[in-house]
DNA sequence: CGTTTGACTACGC
DNA sequence: CGCGTAGCCAAAC
């Protein structure tokens, strides 16, 4: 289950990990799902199933004007998850742009150009989370 | 309080 | 590649 106060650990945990990516790069839903320990806000079973989700489920949720680089998660197959040619699928692909993160025509990012490797070791450490697994 | 919605993914064809 | 589907469930309405 995902009670509400783990809930919002959950979230803030996600806002602070997409801090990290830097400039120019992209992470997915998966990925940053990857980096938080299984068991450490609800059932690892579910966790595993539906952490991606819940991940996006925060990013929805995410506080503005914070200065959350939210443009920079996308979903697993290298697209904006926002219907395309809608008005917020084409402010993040604006943003992206600014930086020279580049689409293809099929709208897709080439992960092994703007893929992000995950944050230092130094915050994983000290942020108990896992090393995500690798964009392709 | 029941129903709908949604920033996911893996997998099959 | 693209498109559809199942699995799944908290939030939003």
């Amino acid at each position: 289950m995902f009670n509400p106060p783990n809930a919002k650990q959950f979230f803030e945990t996600v806002w602070d990990i997409v801090r990290q990516i830097p400039e120019g790069k992209v992470s997915t839903y998966g990925q940053i799902a990857s980096m938080i320990p299984p068991d450490k806000y609800t059932d690892p079973d579910q966790m595993k199933r539906l952490a991606p989700r819940w991940v996006g489920t925060a990013m929805r949720k995410t506080p503005k004007g914070q200065g959350i680089p939210w443009q920079r998660v996308i979903n697993s197959q290298g697209k904006i998850s926002f219907p395309a040619g809608s008005a917020q699928a084409e402010e993040q692909e604006r943003l992206l742009n600014m930086e020279d993160v580049m689409f293809t025509k099929a709208g897709k990012v080439d992960f092994e150009v703007v893929g992000w490797e995950g944050p230092s070791y130094e915050y994983l450490e000290s942020n108990d989370l896992l090393p995500p697994r690798e964009l392709t």
